[in-house]
DNA sequence: TGCCTTTATGCAACTCCTTGCATAGTCCGT
DNA sequence: ACGGACTATGCAAGGAGTTGCATAAAGGCA
């Protein structure tokens, strides 16, 4: 899987504790890769058992101590191998379309209850995604450069909410007959 | 998670063994929904043990021997049971774009190519989709009625697809220029 | 004063899922 | 005659990911 790679990738531009990382994935990996902070830790832990990732442990004063984990040699040639390998296609696992699937079973005010609840928070996660659009096309265009491939990631995941909501209105309009 | 459910629905139309349920979920649920054949095995061991699910050994002559699964009544409540109550909304991990933001490290060749070859799989991931839809669109209206929920998955599969190569369009253009 | 949030890391136990292997007969094409 | 695909099930081991708990100090708010 591909946790190690996004936490090597995340590292090599800039190094951080666990604790950075997963507030660097809530800002924006996080859209497509997701993972709890014990994951985060525990992963950190394997990779530098595996001498991809040395870490300086930092003391502070007034905050509890971390750790500054950033890329051993080993650890950049690792993420520059898995680049240049091909990745396995995504394979999906919806559990709110294995419900539709079997929605004969119950009642199709539930299921419009459901699709509700699933509309708002695809509306929300659009709304979130447009507005770092918007930051990101209002840099000028020398910052936006180094921006240009995390901001296709950023159009994935704008035109797949898209269509998600556009699906869901067809879903609407089929279980209003 | 819901393996389990999807199994529940499998069966709940229609008993069968482990192995008809692999054929099953290549067949239509596996488009949002995936499993090796492993896990539906050990699942259905699983599903047994918890009392939802009986089993029938049928021998047979020229084939080997198998076990027909089919619903327990707590299998049938446990099933109304998970259809009366919210599904978290599905995470997302897609490998390919982890490799696209960390895009930078590699050359555009090796993006270009790795884009191809998911491409391919979309586009034919779309044909298998709409080559369903066209022998669903053609049965009588009667017919059609019972399949109107899966219907709707499959136009999610559509709509997800078509999307996505909408997006390796925008993709294509940017890695030209 | 008391409560919540933020910073910071981690163990332990568990479930979910994958990988590799094993068995064994039948049917089909060449 | 031989190889390959199909039918049918499963063990064993391990990796990926989740859940619950634990610690501990600082800062903000009411």
């Amino acid at each position: 899987m591909s946790l190690k790679h996004a936490i090597l990738i995340l590292l090599e531009t800039e190094p951080g504790s666990g604790y950075d990382l997963v507030k660097r994935f809530k800002a924006g990996l996080g859209y497509f890769w997701n993972a709890k902070h014990q994951q985060v830790y525990q992963e950190l832990k394997k990779l530098s058992e595996a001498g991809w990732l040395a870490f300086a442990e930092e003391t502070q004063e007034t905050r509890p101590d971390k750790k500054v984990y950033r890329l051993t040699p080993a650890g950049h040639s690792e993420l520059l191998r898995w680049l240049s390998e091909p990745v396995q296609p995504n394979k999906i696992n919806d559990a709110l379309l294995v419900k539709l699937f079997g929605g004969e079973l119950t009642s199709e005010d539930n299921l419009r209850a459901e699709m509700g609840r699933h509309v708002a928070v695809h509306r929300q996660t659009l709304d979130s995604l447009q507005a770092i659009e918007r930051d990101y096309l209002a840099l000028p265009a020398a910052q936006r450069q180094g921006w240009r491939l995390p901001y296709l990631t950023l159009r994935r995941g704008i035109l797949g909410e898209q269509a998600w909501l556009a699906w869901a209105d067809e879903v609407a309009l089929a279980l209003k007959a």
